[in-house]
DNA sequence: AGACCTTACGGCCGGCGTAACAATA
DNA sequence: TATTGTTACGCCGGCCGTAAGGTCT
């Protein structure tokens, strides 16, 4: 029976052109191969070189093994390949979610619930987040919205409140809630990762512009150093306590406040059931 | 490193269901593919199976796994077969021919330019030998007409002519030429392998009965011991001698001889230029 | 002399079979 | 009890490396 390894050094003396070569790049010796190519040749019961006295040359039958050797070679590499990719697909779920806070309580449940299962979470816009969830890329999404399709489960996962957090100094640091529009103009301090939320002050605050701070801890930092306005919610801070030294104060925009939802295919179901 | 061996396990365990029989299929003994299977998970590096206490189940990695070894070993398998036709092929001269005179002169020549080739030929009709010859089953054909075609090369290889061989007694014996028609409506015996020459006492002898005889001893010895009039060549007379106890009566048909001229694709002419 | 291929000899790793055991129907 | 899968032990074939030899540039 011929076997793989045999393949692999004809596709390696095919490569490198000679046996001594082939033997450095295989790490075997040089005779080890002059073997291994004469049982080849006994094995196909066919001349597969042009035997000279101190040269070896693929003939056109040797030419046509090493093609397919290459061939069977590169199957047998997919074949391990793919085998592992879907094994470690099987062993992992992937969410996708419009905003991190539910992100986070999503990967907690997740872990909680599925302990030998490795977890992972990516944010993208909500287009992406459906395809991907209908290709397969993810076993189930967040939405700020309810979604619509007779091929999708879901399954209500809490509300976010949009608020300003303003150092205690400013103007409008004392009132009970706020429309965007009152504070249109001023520069604020925003976090890189919150998703989709990027799209309401851009849209509510068309004058103001915003330092986006893509390191949670320079962040932090400038809020508490700064007397820029910034961003939080209440979700957030059920996560992470409020935001030391200033004045919340939750946004009345309608927009501000979204209810989550986390959606699975109903074929996918199964994989995702203890969280539904 | 994986190898086919195991792979070749693998199908078998998959195709007939319990280590047991596959190990009956193999002829193995079972312990032999218990300890195999682990080694495979191992080698993948992932579970490939079920593993109840007195059952073994593949599971998806599994399925996956054994799908693409089957494929995999018809791979090797073709690559044999393939390997071993075209090292056949390298050493096989394939002639058709349209008449087996020349066939056989052919032959003779082929075997001593090429004393280590194989080669074979068969008879059939013109337009079947062209289309063969392109299509790379013939390496040269024998026509009996000179060829047209940018893409070939043509050799005259002799002429040959057809005769009466006709019983002493027989009223037209003693003539030194005949036309065909003038033993219209006789009846003949006509060998079987005459390729082409089986088109002309057809169509100019439409009232004769031809006793065809596929057996070339039953032929010879009919042609000895009855007064049915019969065919031969000048060129057939070479190769076996005048039939016994006939006058043998030339036919002055322009139709009735032939030129040969053997023909081989330019592209090809290097596997047969020894024979043009 | 250097590069290449081939042959000869011996070691050793790994696949295999036998035997014994465990679990299920 | 019959069938199936697993573990333990030892054999042995075959792959490999080292050494030595031959041929060509």
């Amino acid at each position: 029976m011929i076997e793989l390894f045999q393949l692999e050094q004809l596709a390696a003396f095919r490569k490198h052109g000679t046996l001594s070569k082939a033997a450095e790049v295989l790490h075997l010796s040089q005779p080890t191969l002059t073997r291994s190519m004469q049982k080849l040749e006994a094995e196909f019961g066919v001349s597969l070189f042009r035997h000279a006295k101190n040269k070896l040359e693929f003939n056109e039958n040797g030419e046509l093994a090493a093609e397919y050797a290459v061939r069977i070679l590169n199957q047998t590499r997919d074949m391990l390949e793919l085998v592992r990719a879907k094994d470690r697909a099987s062993h992992t779920l992937s969410f996708g979610t419009c905003a991190p806070v539910p992100a986070l309580i999503l990967l907690q449940n997740a872990a909680q619930a599925y302990p030998n299962m490795a977890v992972s979470t990516e944010s993208k816009d909500n287009e992406t987040l459906l395809a991907g969830l209908r290709n397969g890329e993810y076993q189930a999404i967040i939405l700020p919205y309810q979604p619509e399709g007779q091929d999708l489960c879901w399954k209500e996962y809490g509300t976010e409140t949009l608020a300003f957090a303003l150092p205690p100094g400013h103007p409008l640091a004392n009132r009970d809630g706020l429309y965007m529009r009152e504070l249109d103009g001023e520069n604020m301090l925003l976090y890189a990762d919150i998703g989709f939320w990027h799209e309401l002050p851009a849209q509510k605050m068309p004058h103001s512009r915003f330092l986006v701070q893509s390191d949670r801890f320079a962040f932090t930092e400038l809020v508490q150093s700064s007397v820029l306005p910034s961003f939080v919610t209440d979700a957030a801070m059920r996560l992470y306590g409020p935001p030391e030294n200033r004045k919340v104060v939750p946004i009345l925009d309608p927009e501000a406040t979204v209810a989550y939802y986390a959606v699975c295919l109903k074929q996918g179901l199964h994989r995702v059931k203890r969280l539904f």
